[in-house]
DNA sequence: ACTTCGGCGTAAA
DNA sequence: TTTTACGCCGAAG
């Protein structure tokens, strides 16, 4: 069990309230943890995040709407794909 | 639309 | 211990 800095644990924390189907960015999850402008930090959290496929840090994206990166598996394509696939489910289409 | 610089926290040197 | 480099960024030019 390893000791991950308490920046982090708040990050994948409010990571893991977002509801499913919607998507936050970066700087409002800063800003939501406590440090508005660490966007960037932030970023590094999730990216060093163990949860990494578990934690729905996919529904977390840039200002622009974009996904900027993803360092678990699949990379920015499986982003997308899990971010279109929650939020078909959320209008009850398939 | 694209490029450049700035700012925050952690990990590594 | 201090400094440098890095990262799923953001705002400005």
């Amino acid at each position: 069990m390893k000791k991950y800095p308490l920046f982090y644990q708040k990050v994948w924390k409010e990571c893991a309230k977002i509801p499913s189907g919607e998507t936050r960015t970066y700087g409002w999850l800063a800003s939501k943890i406590g440090v508005p402008g660490a966007a960037r930090a932030v970023g590094t959290a999730l990216a060093k995040n163990p949860f990494a496929p578990q934690i729905p840090c996919h529904r977390v994206i840039r200002s622009d709407g974009g996904m900027g990166g993803y360092s678990a598996s699949g990379g920015v394509a499986a982003k997308r794909r899990m971010l279109e696939r929650e939020a078909s489910k959320n209008h009850g289409t398939s």
